[in-house]
RNA sequence: GCGCCUGUAGCUCAGUCGGAUAGAGCAACGGACUUCUAAUCCGUAGGCCGCAGGUUCGAAUCCUGCCAGGCGCGCCA
């Protein structure tokens, strides 16, 4: 609010100045305002005269000067300009003037930081969609944590967002997991069988081996086989869907739909899809298989959709399903894959503009990999041996919230290394606790006030905020006044971690300031102000923590 | 070989649109609890921003080339 005023001020200035004939052109560049690094460059600052000096063919300190005499500030917002450096303009603001960033926080209270970027667009984001044929990993786990809180950022700022998770239900991994089990069912059967290597080797497939035949006994080897594989590789997907559900729920993940891929096949949506593109031109037959014309949108080379044997491959099922997603009615679809797939993305990109939607509809979000460490060491991970740490485990052992702010500490495209060692501790090493202590922490503060005087909190109208006048309060009150920048920059270009480093950010000058400074004092006015103050910081840390999903403890 | 990602303090990581003197936490060292929670704070030390060029008033940031690590280059998913 302060940085639109002060930016009108500089452009008024710079036309009153051209007016007067200070400045020889009135082609003036975009005014950018930033927050020095430095507090002695001021609260604010703007390159202006710099950026305009190829314009003026003036030098940029005289077009600062020129800029800094015809500013005028009838509110007084401005204690202090300055030229420096090559050509900067510092402004320093009256520290009282952020002080209405309480009272917005206090009206605002949930929906503080919301900025309408979205419209009331709708909006998937697509995210985990993880085969049903083993458990989930932690690689799964950050896909979830950081789709998750895209969808809750982009929720909160104007989007209307559905959450949705694509099962891969069809084609031949699930073939594979019915085999699996059969062949698990067979040995606890006694029977003497080789269990190949292309199967799924983990020890969950044994367990659901053994609950088979608890419920079905010797009955499961008087069918064919076919059936039996075909009916143990529902039985089990569904059994492992269940637990993959279980473990995003743990995770505070939840989705508005799961999508079936076999229900493409069953409705007909994957030969509509071929047909579509058949009829536009764009599928052609070459050695026996049916190739999409990606090459044409971008993609290295032709891509098959259906093979020599007549089966569709996922590519197919993929294209039927986004064609899908639109016809639906999203404005904006989102996919969070793992970048392991990063080779996928041109083809399906291809396929989306074949469609005839614009780049702009359709983003990937590629989430790197991620190395599960013990005290600095590697966990083995070998699947073939089936021996994983899973998701599961590694909840169960960090937590829900110290496991979603890891995974949002970093920028998704990061490897990240996760240690679980460090992931318990309740020190700083885990700044999760730390964010959340500033919530337990203003908990008990109002506890306590509310004990001594019961009407303090009441009435943020009537508290004389003038009293807020220390540095650290100014501090904590320009750094709240930049949440909502700081939340649509996230949103805009869907990077969630910028909301935990604000967040920490938040929180050191928070605990500073409550070091030094007692929130109650013998002062009931100047308590009143504090205690606005700190409730207005609560109130930030509460929202973002939760566009994290973030539990807000009240006692730590 | 080609493509994508990553390379910033001993370690784990931030760094927006190119801005002024490079930012945290951990680890190290020295301090602060009779107080609203010490899961906290204050201070010290720590840098060839992978390397080399280029663009310009100005580069960790943009461009080119190289180096190192990860991932991907199927009629698999």
């Amino acid at each position: 609010m302060i940085k639109q005023h002060v930016k009108q001020m500089v452009l008024d200035a710079a036309r009153t100045a051209h007016a007067a004939g200070v400045l020889a052109s009135d082609d003036f560049p975009d005014i950018i305002l930033e927050e020095p690094k430095i507090g002695a460059h001021g609260d604010l600052a703007t390159n202006f005269a710099m950026a305009g000096a190829a314009a003026q063919k003036m030098a940029p300190r005289k077009i600062a000067e020129a800029v800094v005499d015809h500013i005028t500030d009838p509110d007084g917002l401005i204690e202090k300009t300055e030229i420096a450096g090559p050509g900067f303009i510092n402004f320093f603001i009256r520290p009282s003037a952020w002080l209405p960033v309480i009272q917005e926080i206090h009206q605002q209270d949930m929906a503080y930081g919301t900025e309408n970027l979205g419209d009331g667009q709708k909006v998937q984001v697509e995210f985990v969609s993880a085969n049903p044929t083993g458990p989930l990993h932690i690689g799964h786990g950050r896909g979830a944590v950081v789709g998750d809180s895209i969808a809750a950022l982009l929720d909160f700022c104007g989007y209307r967002v559905e959450r949705e998770y694509y099962i891969n239900d069809a084609g031949r991994q699930i073939l594979t997991l019915g085999r699996s089990v059969y062949l698990r069912c067979c040995q606890l059967a006694g029977q003497n069988v080789e269990f190949p290597e292309d199967a799924y080797q983990g020890d969950y497939i044994k367990d659901i081996a053994r609950s088979v035949i608890a419920e079905k006994g010797q009955s499961l080897f008087d069918m064919p086989r076919d059936k039996a594989e075909e009916e143990l590789a529902g039985q089990a997907a569904e059994q492992i869907l269940a637990g993959i559900r279980q473990d995003l729920e743990n995770l505070g993940v939840c989705f508005d739909r799961w999508y079936s891929e076999q229900t493409l096949y069953d409705t007909g949506k994957v030969e509509a899809a071929i047909a579509f593109l058949k009829q536009k031109d764009l599928i052609y037959e070459h050695e026996g298989a049916l190739w999409f014309c990606a090459t044409e949108f971008g993609d290295e080379k032709d891509r098959v959709v259906v093979r020599q044997n007549g089966q569709t491959t996922y590519f197919a099922s993929d294209i039927a399903y986004h064609l899908e997603k639109y016809e639906r009615g999203y404005d904006r679809v989102i996919d969070v894959w793992g970048a392991d797939h990063h080779g996928y993305v041109p083809r399906l990109t291809a396929a989306i503009s074949a469609m005839g939607r614009q780049s702009s509809q359709f983003t990937v979000i590629l989430t790197q990999l991620v190395n599960l460490l013990r005290k600095g060491r590697p966990v083995s991970m070998s699947t073939r041996a089936g021996q994983f740490v899973t998701l599961s485990d590694v909840i169960s052992e960090v937590g829900r919230d110290a496991a979603r702010f890891i995974f949002l500490t970093r920028h998704h495209e990061s490897p990240l290394d996760f240690d679980l060692e460090v992931a318990k501790a309740k020190t700083n090493d885990n700044p999760v606790y730390y964010v959340q202590y500033v919530h337990a922490r203003i908990s008990s503060i109002c506890k306590k006030a509310a004990d001594e005087n019961p009407d303090a909190q009441k009435s943020p109208e009537s508290a004389d905020l003038q009293r807020l006048s220390e540095a650290e309060e100014i501090a904590l009150i320009k750094k709240m006044g930049k949440y909502p920048e700081v939340l649509s920059g996230a949103a805009a270009l869907m990077e969630p971690h910028r909301i935990a480093y604000y967040l920490m950010d938040l929180a050191a000058l928070f605990h500073a300031y409550y070091n030094k400074h007692r929130v109650l004092t013998d002062d009931t006015k100047l308590s009143t102000a504090r205690l606005h103050l700190v409730v207005a910081v609560q109130k930030v840390i509460r929202n973002g923590l939760k566009l994290l999903g973030v539990s807000t403890p009240e006692i730590m």
